[in-house]
DNA sequence: TTTATTTGCGCAAACGTTTGCTTAAATTAA
DNA sequence: TTAATTTAAGCAAACGTTTGCGCAAATAAA
């Protein structure tokens, strides 16, 4: 059995308390003379803080907590990397949870696991929660935000702002002489795919295009729905460009092109939305409209970390990062 | 402030230990009416269980970490779905901290994390931990497995038979008529790397060729690395065939030989290792050597679950799991 | 000197559970 | 009817910390 604050203080003959705040460094509490054994002994014990006995007094830990689905999004990664970068700055520890979106009951098993004990913040992932699970969310009275997502009600998240996306990606093509120009794998129903649909709609109303309906080929972001949206447009499709709901959704889209002897980006242009690595390991290298996810988990754990100092709502809950262009090797001038 | 189960007990007008009984099924303590109340105060009273209290009296909690090296490891998503789904069915939880192997502080921050509370079992996913560290594990008297990476002391993991893998991968482009064949961005120095590059010698030494120095290009494997090693066999290579260190790799010999105006598989035939999804959205498809590395994952559970419930430490610790080959579009006979 | 202040440390309560032991009531066996 | 057993529930200790409060000794101010 691992040692305990109390076996240092008999070791070197003081109270519990003052191994308590020598271990937690509250100062002035004590003469360096008795810090120094106390520390020494705990060496030597190999002693090991107990979290559990931590946390049920002081009802607060340093740990943020991350649910994220386990569905395959490539760039979970890269959220991830950005909540720890910040969250370690700060002295937080994180710890992720995977979620299988599809089963609430699943679902419910991550999120207790990070409600049940005193986390000091929540990051949800592109993660859809059913409604009771949101109401668990919020009896829980942890902050929490969502991540690479967004809401029409005052749930808090920080995100793209997707019908800026679906504009510049649709844009960048018009601006190249595109006139004719589909959207690939996206799906009507979510949050996310309705915005990035308005906004290519915009771009094309605002270059007096009016689309054909099939342009539009739902999906759901896969590799296999590019794939199906291309098989859909055909060989002999009379588009010259096409926004592709996603990087794997681009690739689907290119592989297909291919396959019907399409050459890209000499017969079809691809812009790709997201810009993970992916993007550059496929040739042609495809032009991305790509956002920022390593800045929506730094932007995350600041959200959090306000809202356990701040102990009231915020105002503006709703916050959007910044998107760029990257110009590849998948798009041309028509 | 959450409800607690003396809130619970008073409200019902029992005692908090009936509450406990009842809220955690130890059947056979209650009548099925005090339980119908209980649950039902229960319900109304928003209650969730305060792990940090279980624990620090069960000294044991239902909860399994898995450690990740932060590296971009297009695997890990796979190993975590296996590890995740074998947990799951065991009604275990599973929490996972990211590491950044390069710093062993930033690595011991993670393990602290998970030592610091009453996990079950640790699962190491492809980490290298400093002696330290390893120490720190060691003593921390917890369970724990090393996936995917092999050791030659006595240290429990699961991983494949790497000298296999190399052999497999370098005796399939034999059988295919090739003679010259490469290893790509493989590092000599890890276990890993090591037992390729014997397994890579072994199957060339059996079919009587001798190796030319330059065929083995040592790498990181990474993307560029697999670049940077087509790049040092050049256009005028007389190799047939290369063996890839990774998925990520083979894309990166795959796109430098195009772009060195080489076609594959007719100029030039490719066997990646790993066989993750990556190997599907190129094209041409990478045929691979696979490793199975949702099995890891399942099987690293099984022998947390078997460590926890034995209590003495397993003979036979150390585990291997099949490896098969998928061959897809990027070999050919010569 | 006397009084006030600071310093270093100990005491003990509290956090929310679980669980071994006890007890009273209800049931069964004798 | 009495004794033995079972059932349902309560009591209280324990888990390992943190922290407000108290107190003596040392130091500073008067």
């Amino acid at each position: 059995m691992s040692a305990t604050i109390k076996d240092i203080a008999r070791k070197v003959g003081v109270a519990p308390s003052t191994v308590s705040r020598v271990l937690s460094n509250k100062s002035k509490y004590y003469t360096s003379e008795t810090a120094e054994k106390v520390k020494e002994a705990a060496r030597e014990l190999g002693y090991k803080k107990n979290q559990a006995a931590v946390e049920l007094v002081k009802k607060q830990s340093n740990v943020i907590a991350a649910v994220v689905s386990s569905v395959k999004t490539n760039f979970a990664g890269q959220i991830i990397d950005g909540i720890q970068a910040e969250a370690s700055k700060n002295g937080y520890n994180l710890i992720v949870v995977y979620s299988n979106s599809a089963s609430a009951e699943e679902q419910k098993k991550a999120l207790l696991t990070v409600i049940e004990r005193p986390v000091m913040g929540i990051l949800l992932l592109s993660i859809a929660l059913s409604d009771d699970n949101m109401d668990l969310l919020k009896e829980s009275d942890i902050p929490y935000c969502f991540l690479s997502m967004g809401f029409e009600d005052d749930r808090p998240y920080v995100s793209s702002d997707d019908e800026k996306i679906g504009y510049e990606a649709t844009k960048f093509l018009i601006d190249r002489g595109h006139r004719k120009i589909g959207l690939a794998a996206i799906d009507g129903f979510p949050y996310t795919g309705r915005l990035r649909l308005a906004g290519y709609k915009k771009a094309l109303s605002e270059a007096n295009i009016i689309p054909d309906d099939s342009w539009v080929q739902s999906g759901d972001y896969s590799y296999s729905a590019g794939e199906a949206a291309m098989k859909a447009y055909g060989k002999g499709t009379d588009l010259t460009g096409i926004v592709a709901a996603s990087d794997l959704a681009a690739i689907g889209v290119l592989n297909q092109a291919r396959n019907l002897g399409l050459s890209v980006p000499d017969d079809l242009s691809i812009v790709s939305i997201d810009g993970t690595e992916m993007c550059q390991i496929v040739q042609p290298q495809l032009t991305s409209v790509s956002q920022d996810f390593y800045e929506m988990g730094v932007v995350g754990v600041q959200r959090i970390e306000e809202s356990v100092l701040n102990k009231k709502k915020l105002s503006n809950n709703q916050q959007l990062v910044a998107i760029y262009i990257d110009e590849r090797d998948s798009t041309k001038l028509v």
